[in-house]
DNA sequence: CTGGATGCAAAGGGTTTGCACGTTT
DNA sequence: AAACGTGCAAACCCTTTGCATCCAG
């Protein structure tokens, strides 16, 4: 898959980015699945699996993945960090300021031959519903 | 899996543990199994997952993943980061200074009431081989 | 009309697991 | 002897894919 290719309009697709538009909660394949299932009853699990490779590819959301097994997806396609709560498994998206990335970015710099191009830093712990 | 189980010896877990504490390569559950197959004619993929699952409950190496559909092993258990390539795959520790690593772990508590216990920095880029 | 989009079901591929046998303590 | 370790093969589970059909442009 590459940008030459042509992507027709779909409703079922629109409705998947509106979905990670509208959430800040980082769904699942499945769970988007879920969610569409009522407003189209024939939908399958597989098209939305085709459907999240075709945003990705068009670049408008991003996966994420942080060692379950399965992955989850964000409707902002822009590196950024995320908080990853090790008990109920939440994910939540981490502000860092401009400053503290260029910061980040630099100290790859430091360590040689490499062309570093992006870097990935999430945090994990325990969440404020989790903690009481 | 944890820590009140006991284990007993196993000449395939050490060998598994040598090879990872003998290689910078992060090596995948089938390479390990590839490489001592010859060692151990009967050797079993399923046996090695199952010993790399209980070296990791031991604390003795840590599971990496970085989005592929597959993962590597570190002999490394402690956290630290990792340079990607993103086109030949290879894996290669980053050093990172303590007092930058007090900085990162330090911007995660600017930003709220979670729990933080550990945070996850690795890099993406092309390694010196694949650069020329 | 042409070629992408979809549903369905099957296939993929890494990882785990049940079972009977082997091995350590 | 008791219980963990192993090989083997099957099962798991998320994800992809082949195919016939549907639908957008």
């Amino acid at each position: 898959m590459n940008d030459t290719m042509k992507y027709r309009k779909s409703r079922q697709r629109e409705r998947i980015l509106e979905i990670l538009h509208g959430t800040k909660s980082h769904p699942t394949a499945d769970t988007i699945y879920i969610e569409l299932k009522s407003e189209f009853p024939d939908l399958s699990l597989g098209n939305v699996y085709r459907n999240l490779n075709i945003l990705m590819d068009q670049g408008h959301i991003q996966r994420l993945d942080f060692g379950s097994t399965f992955n989850r997806f964000d409707g902002n396609p822009h590196i950024h960090s995320h908080f990853i709560c090790e008990k109920c498994g939440s994910v939540s998206d981490l502000e860092i300021d401009h400053k503290d990335q260029a910061e980040i970015a630099g100290l790859a710099d430091k360590s040689g031959l490499r062309k570093i191009s992006r870097y990935k830093l999430d945090f994990y712990g325990i969440c404020e519903k989790c903690i009481h």
